[in-house]
DNA sequence: TTAGATGCAAATAGTTTGCATTTGT
DNA sequence: ACAAATGCAAACTATTTGCATCTAA
């Protein structure tokens, strides 16, 4: 029953030891199509779409086992209910998230080198990876804003 | 009703032109107090435990206000399922997570403004925030890693 | 073959809402 | 005095659990 070509991360998974089941593996297909940013609910919606039989229970299951992998990181930052999840890639991770329609911005630089180190040196910690996330308003949204008015 | 002296933050609160009540400035102080790093969970126990008259519901419309006023912000800390409430000291928010204990260090400085200008620039975007987090070892979990193992 | 994973449905958390009443200004 | 905020309890949403069944290795 031959999924089709095996991810790097489902590699991980499986040499961890964990069986490479058909919910795993579209879990985490899912997500790593999806740009990596998914609440929960979007996600099971998302799993639902592509195969119905799969259960909730299976998705957060699967979603609590790729967070201790490391595979996947819950943040909260504008839902105050639901957690983001968002994928680690390996070394650091950086984007802007527009706030308004949710789309990712990937960018290359990040210039933390520097403050990564100052930080090791500061603080006596090791550190070994980032997340880095700007919010704001693709320029998109930015135009579309000019109608105005949807505040609380 | 005098409570005690009002702390800055409950004056931004009435700056910004809310009522000073009672319920919030208990919900403010146990935050206050318990060094600005709560769950929703944990804040309603302490607050009960302070005053059983006021109910959940308040305190969770205290959480929401503070967020909007930007006097708190939910994040990620390790708890998948209930948001963390930390106090924002400035403008933004960063830390270092230790990926052992789970420990939270802050740090004042991030350096972004520069990159936050030149992105906003180069991809046509409006940045109104960030989320900065570092991933790592703090000093303690350091050592005891010469102990090594302890995986799942 | 068999331990580990699954799907289901019911149980449990966590959060929000409507409304009559109270309270800060 | 009166708009804003509250407390309550019920509604809702999100997540977890127990268990019989299934499946990857």
């Amino acid at each position: 029953m031959a999924h089709q070509a095996l991810s790097q991360r489902a590699l991980r998974l499986r040499d961890s030891g964990h069986k490479l089941t058909h919910a795993r593996l579209t879990v985490l297909d899912v997500i790593e199509r999806s740009g990596g940013h998914l609440t929960s609910t979007e996600l099971l919606e998302k799993v639902n779409a592509v195969d119905s039989t799969i259960g909730r229970a299976s998705v957060f299951r699967s979603l609590d086992l790729f967070t201790r992998l490391s595979i996947v990181r819950p943040t909260y930052i504008d839902s105050s209910v639901t957690p983001t999840y968002v994928l680690l890639p390996d070394g650091h991770h950086h984007h802007v998230i527009c706030t308004s329609c949710s789309r990712v911005i990937e960018f290359d630089e990040c210039g933390l080198q520097a403050l990564e180190h100052e930080l090791e040196q500061r603080l006596n910690v090791r550190l070994t990876g980032h997340l880095l996330e700007f919010y704001g308003l693709c320029a998109d949204c930015q135009n579309n804003t000019q109608r105005d008015n949807d505040e609380d």
